[in-house]
DNA sequence: CAACCCAAATCTGTTGGACAGGTTATAGCT
DNA sequence: AGCTATAACCTGTCCAACAGATTTGGGTTG
């Protein structure tokens, strides 16, 4: 596989330098030049790490003076390795549960009619994708995001997108299981959506949240029945 | 202010190459010397925000061979558009007000007595901030931060640090405002806290999660009257 | 002594060229 | 046509350098 490249260890030394050295937020770290030596890279090196440290929101760099800490690692990567040691859980699911069925209901009270346009774009690319048997787990993870999107406050596509790639790690893991998908299960899943989406465009609160809760537990029992 | 780096250009323009060009998940995309001349930057700077899109799951680089789209960032940007654009919201409170009550109250039914230590530490650390008069952002979201975890869901967490930034924005703000903090507000913050550690260790659920929500919501009555 | 101003040292942002080592495609041979 | 070796290409990394911004320290002045 792709071996480690040095940037991969000059950003988990530097974070290695703020946890160990208790550089407080806002403190200044060690010079690009600095740093390159200290880890025997050239400057080039280590300036990737740092913009995918900036990135990170771990640190903050101003032109002229240095690179700051803005948001201190510590306990923050600590509380990530059980994760990374885990096998691919269903954990996402439940968070899924709770958000996106809150997100749906407050999706069905604000939406834009642009919004809800969006949303019925995304609901005809997953019919599409489903009646032609294609795989569709990019369509049904995008109707969700423009749900999502459709409650008009952005905080809940963070929230989402943070949850994605777990969420289609697990998905992934559970098509692969049961290939041929029977065509019940593919009408099954478009009337699920068909409903929430017709919820939202009702305006109807209460029953898009109790419609994206039922679909959401279906689909983690297909998953995992 | 600081302002535009040219890797963020470029970060940009290959986005829109992708979504211009449609390139499908999977599609190489142009070399990083070719990158490079299309934006007039030097390679470096490719590299720079090469660095950032692999960081964000967009691409992955295989060398020797190229670099690669990982995943569409299509709509996905497009619906992040609105959020730079509008003033610090209290958008992350509504999620924190779904996501961290649900949180609270399956870590009252699954906590471990270890994870019950982590939270208590987590409090001690916060009422001697709040006592001492000290700046309490941190002790704060460090004890949201362990509640999350004493779900024994590494999903929580993943929100959660996904709205850290954005929510942490708001808190400052909200402090400059009121520099003082009377009495009342600490004795009121400290108050609030207790309960809700003291219902996760008395394992009860529905307190629990009435207590955060009793807590967020007056928080944020605080930060806007 | 204090306050202010200017210059030197320091630091990030960016460029160009270079080489190592891996991957892909092509040309040539069988 | 099928296989192989080589050439072309690509990412990963390094070095040396300069521009522009910021910090720092010293010297001057009130």
């Amino acid at each position: 596989m792709n071996q480690a490249r040095l940037s991969d260890h000059a950003y988990a030394g530097i974070v290695e330098i703020i946890k160990s050295k208790d550089l407080e937020v806002g403190a200044r770290l060690p010079s690009e030049a600095r740093l390159a030596e200290m880890f025997g890279v050239s400057r080039a090196i280590v300036r990737e790490a740092l913009v995918r440290l900036a990135s990170d929101g771990i640190t903050e760099a101003r032109r002229g003076a240095g690179s700051f800490v803005k948001s201190r690692p510590s306990d923050r990567l600590a509380a990530f390795m059980p994760m990374s040691e885990l096998p691919a859980t269903l954990g996402s699911y439940e968070v899924r549960f709770v958000l996106e069925a809150e997100a749906c209901r407050l999706a069905a009270i604000r939406r834009t009619s642009m919004e809800m346009a969006h949303v019925e774009e995304g609901m005809e690319m997953l019919r599409e994708a489903l009646l032609s048997n294609a795989p569709a787990h990019a369509e049904d993870m995008e109707l969700h995001r423009r749900i999502a999107a459709a409650t008009g406050n952005p905080a809940f596509l963070i929230a989402f997108d943070a949850l994605w790639s777990d969420v289609e790690k697990v998905m992934r893991a559970g098509v692969d299981i049961s290939r041929s998908r029977p065509p019940e299960v593919i009408a099954t899943m478009l009337r699920e959506h068909e409903v929430i989406v017709a919820a939202i465009r009702a305006q109807d609160a209460e029953g898009a949240a109790l419609a994206m809760r039922w679909h959401l537990w279906e689909g983690r029992r297909r998953l995992m029945p």
